[in-house]
DNA sequence: ATGGTTGCTTAGCAA
């Protein structure tokens, strides 16, 4: 068996020791980062590696920034959607673990419905979709983990009457991550867990963790056959609480290999 | 309707 995460760091510097701790104690084979804000000579590689983990990763200055750690030999590492349009922003990164496409995706957050950066997102994740078109079959073994910045329904939402049509909710969004989902991908969590308030990211801002106000935006997705293989799946809440923690918690998939 | 917080970069943006 084999446990995936995906997590957005937001920066990886700033969580740095954080991060350090966690790989030490929830000990991922594989996990997918997002958020590193990192230019790829700042990126702290040695200490990952003395954990015992490979690593890729994809940065830029500022802002977005992409990684895949990995305890077992990641292989064939790709950046970028590299499909001939502009991708100046670093939000995918891929490699292959145990013979598994891992993808490790940053999608836009968009900002708020009518706006340039929501375009660019819709745009992004049709963009994401004809990667996965491209390049792999349904029955391949696939994962594309990440922070998606959608709730997929309103059971991934504390207030859907309050969140409906805003940003990671609304309608296109929902559409554009079903549209990639359809192309043959399963929301493992939602293998595991049926009910609403699960959730993965919650603002900085008004309380929002302790009064458990959140979305379930990070998700890990998979192929059918990793889906038949797919033990568990949950949300670290631990990670989220204390001092200094990122505003998104980690997801774990685990598979059995 | 606004503001609340954090991180990057240094006043303002992004989330």
């Amino acid at each position: 068996m084999i446990k995936i995460a995906t997590w957005n760091v937001n920066s990886i510097r700033a969580r740095k020791e954080r991060m350090l701790a966690w790989l030490d104690d929830r000990q991922p084979d594989v996990a997918c980062l997002q958020e590193t804000k990192v230019t790829d000579d700042a990126f702290p590689e040695q200490v990952i590696r003395d954990l015992g983990y490979e690593v890729v990763f994809h940065g830029q200055g500022g802002y977005n920034g992409v990684a895949i750690l990995s305890r077992l030999p990641l292989e064939h590492p790709a950046r970028g959607l590299d499909d001939g349009d502009d991708d100046a922003q670093a939000r995918l990164v891929a490699a292959t673990v145990k013979g598994v496409r891992v993808i490790s995706v940053y999608v836009p957050n968009g900002r708020a419905p009518g706006t340039d950066k929501y375009d660019y997102k819709l745009a992004w994740l049709s963009r994401l979709r004809r990667y996965l078109e491209a390049r792999f079959d349904p029955d391949d073994p696939v994962v594309v983990a990440g922070d998606f910045n959608v709730a997929p329904d309103d059971r991934d939402v504390y207030d859907p009457a309050k969140w409906e049509g805003k940003i990671l909710c609304s309608e296109p969004e929902r559409r554009g991550l079903s549209d990639v989902s359809d192309w043959g991908l399963v929301d493992s969590f939602r293998l595991h867990q049926e009910g609403g308030g699960y959730y993965s990211w919650w603002d900085y801002r008004m309380l929002s963790f302790p009064k458990d106000r959140g979305l379930r935006i990070d998700h890990v997705y998979v192929t059918r056959p990793l889906a038949r293989a797919c033990t568990g799946a949950y949300i670290d809440r631990e990670a989220r609480k204390g001092k200094g923690p990122s505003d998104h918690a980690p997801v774990f998939a685990e598979l059995d290999l």
